[in-house]
DNA sequence: CTTCTTATTGATCATGCGATCAACAAGAAA
DNA sequence: TTTCTTGTTGATCGCATGATCAATAAGAAG
């Protein structure tokens, strides 16, 4: 059973194809790589794919260091989770700000959310409202994400009523309304998407009536 | 090691509290009872508690008995989603009945809905569109309950075009809009019920706006 | 060169899952 | 009563999970 020295050897040998042992680096460094691969991995296949030997296959390093550099597989889920949304917020925001009136912008944010090209990130979402139920850290992480796209829409219902382009008493209400709507569509859109005809119409015309906005002032310009 | 004889004694023995060998049951006896006692753990803990062993359990027999009575698990879950979104399709659809007009019908619908009287049932449609994803019977079950739904929100739109009350081309896509919009925000009070108020009558005015309906015409007469 | 810190390994444990099936026994039929 | 159908058991397999930790070796420091 010198099975072990053996092993070395071939290592040694076969440099390119096959390595034996990760390349040594900084804590830092190796945990960037496990965060981005448990990043890709619950993109491409959910948040409940994200395990220890999973992250550690992508990484190419053993299961028990991806353990070792984070507490709980849980906060690991937790922090993918953040990292991901938190991202796609702050986009979604940067793109409203260059854009002059509130109707602009808000009719920019349905736009930009009703897409399609963010169904990644709605899947997330979803898969996160239930795991949230069994992880605590991660259901703590939701309502602050929530709460931080909220904040963003707020903001610009807010805006719109000053402009006296919105009319609404309660725009914190309304903010949360709008956020709920898009997801359900986008909820929706995962498993159909099919059947459904100007998602993003429908739903301006409904945010419309909801902030007291003119009709179609929250379509893109030329369209329908 | 007579333990086999002896426990086999001890039950004829100790009749009530313990008991060793689960009745002898008809075949349809037992298949509803191990479809209700996972329907039950289902609403209970998530579709994803549904187990051989955690359906065994709660009906008082063996794992293996379960299994008998199902070809796979992933079929079990796929039918009790089944079973729980149809019952509720099939409730709400018998309220709606019983009124005279499609603004009152549609009024009732997006009240019911939103009452928060049904959010164990949010909770499984959340679940099973992410579960849907790896189970193929379960992703089918889900298709078929949504056209469901769809069915009777558009029969409602339909019925108020037809009377002059709604204004909108067209019924199907307004009607998986409103589906979309209320599972959005159901789902969003699973996880948080603070901060918003009067969810019922901001999404009653966001459909007046998308149906072409009057203003207030959707709300309970006197609310607001 | 040698020394020493520490990043990395991989076997290991306890737990849970779905599925399978020979063996058992309850209760109807003879 | 005895016979026989069949509902029921529970051990078992293969696989996957999270967590733990002594052992290893890479690479900087001396």
């Amino acid at each position: 059973m010198i099975n072990k020295k053996e092993t070395t050897l071939d290592c040694s040998v076969m440099s390119s194809t096959i390595q034996k042992r990760a390349a040594r680096k900084t804590p830092a460094e190796r945990a960037a790589e496990i965060a981005d691969a448990a990043r890709e991995i619950a993109l491409e296949q959910g948040l409940s794919a994200i395990t220890l030997r999973n992250v550690a296959a992508r990484v190419g390093v053993a299961s028990g260091l991806v353990a070792h550099y984070q507490p709980t597989v849980d906060a690991l889920v937790a922090g993918v989770f953040a990292a991901i949304v938190a991202e796609e917020t702050e986009e979604v925001s940067g793109l409203l700000d260059g854009l002059p009136t509130p109707s602009e912008r808000l009719g920019m944010l349905l736009e930009t959310l009703m897409d399609g090209s963010r169904l990644d990130v709605t899947a997330i979402w979803v898969e996160a409202w239930t795991l949230g139920r069994r992880n605590e850290a991660l259901a703590a992480c939701v309502r602050e994400q929530m709460d931080a796209w909220q904040a963003v829409v707020q903001r610009v219902v807010e805006a719109g009523i000053e402009a006296g382009e919105f009319e609404t008493s309660d725009a914190p209400s309304v903010a949360w309304q709008i956020l709920g709507m898009v997801d359900g569509l986008n909820a929706q859109a995962l498993v159909r998407w099919d059947g459904v005809s100007n998602r993003g119409s429908h739903l301006a015309h409904a945010v419309e009536g909801m902030v007291g906005a003119a009709r179609d002032s929250l379509l893109p310009a030329g369209g329908d």
